[in-house]
DNA sequence: CTAGTTTATTTGAAGCGGCAACTACTTCCG
DNA sequence: CGGAAGTAGTTGCCGCTTCAAATAAACTAG
């Protein structure tokens, strides 16, 4: 099975290891947050990105693009926390096309409400197991894979 | 929003990158997979787990174990890969209780036509944009998320 | 040996996300 | 102006995952 270009050994074992934190951690912290707040980690995210913004108010497609998500996926999440008080939608004056979607007050207390229990998973899940040092290894090593620096070049590209 | 125990600013930063890591990352993989050999992540991973035996057989509930899937996940996906012909299902000798899966011929030629594809895509994701000590400090991150070590605590607690 | 418990796996129902098609609006340009 | 092309967002269909309940076999204790 070593094909053309195969991994080193340390690439392989980063591999694996890394493979089991893309399987288990999001599961780990969708699992709480629907059973302490009935949320999912996109909709929670979602609360989080409007709830950033001073007018809690945000275009369908910059919010898709801040809580990396699709848009049709960004569609029903926002279908949902309209259908559950906790956004509204409605179109943009200077764009029909465009939709804004608000944060309600509903939305806002829901998030104040879920984030101390989400914010502890974190912690217990993440930041607990790591040395300040490996936090800094984290996040250099998260940049560089999403990019964030390189601009035009996303994994989303393939 | 910072309540009893909020993040530093180190790792929230560190936090917002692993999240686009865990929201893009999977969704890439099991695109080209998906594309290039009609697999899914966690079916290819299954043939991966299977075809390392030298039997060729393992299992479900070990199979579930290392492939970091719940046992009904696995059910369903072995019950794909066995509806396409990759892999079969027989019940253990010693325990009647137990399953024993099994990669066939046809799985394993599967394996290998979809493997330098899938590597490929990581190593163009993941490892062309480390330096090796990043992939040093991954490797070690990734292990202290999923605990590797202390066997008794992995994130699929809570 | 038998009732009760634990372990192994499957399955029905329901929810979520992807792809592609579709509507609707805007912009470009002759 | 008027049509082609591009952009914003939604939705139908389908497949995958989860949760909880069901089935079945293997221990365990009396």
């Amino acid at each position: 099975m070593d094909e053309p270009e195969w991994l080193s050994a340390d690439e392989l074992a980063a591999w694996k290891a890394l493979a089991g934190v893309l399987f288990l951690l999001p599961a780990a912290l969708d699992s709480q947050l629907q059973r302490d707040s009935d949320l999912t980690m996109a909709g929670y995210m979602v609360l989080v990105m409007l709830s950033e913004r001073e007018d809690h108010c945000m275009r369908m497609t910059e919010l898709a693009a801040s809580s990396n998500t699709s848009q049709s996926r960004l569609s029903r999440i926002v279908a949902r926390l309209e259908a559950a008080g906790y956004a509204t939608r409605r179109m943009a004056p200077d764009d029909r096309r465009a939709v804004l979607a608000t944060l309600t007050d509903a939305g806002m207390a829901k998030l104040v409400a879920a984030a101390p229990g989400h914010v502890a998973q974190v912690r217990r899940l993440v930041f607990d197991r790591l040395t300040p040092a490996q936090v800094e290894s984290l996040n250099e090593v998260a940049r560089a894979l999403t990019h964030a620096d390189d601009p035009a070049n996303c994994e989303l590209s393939t």
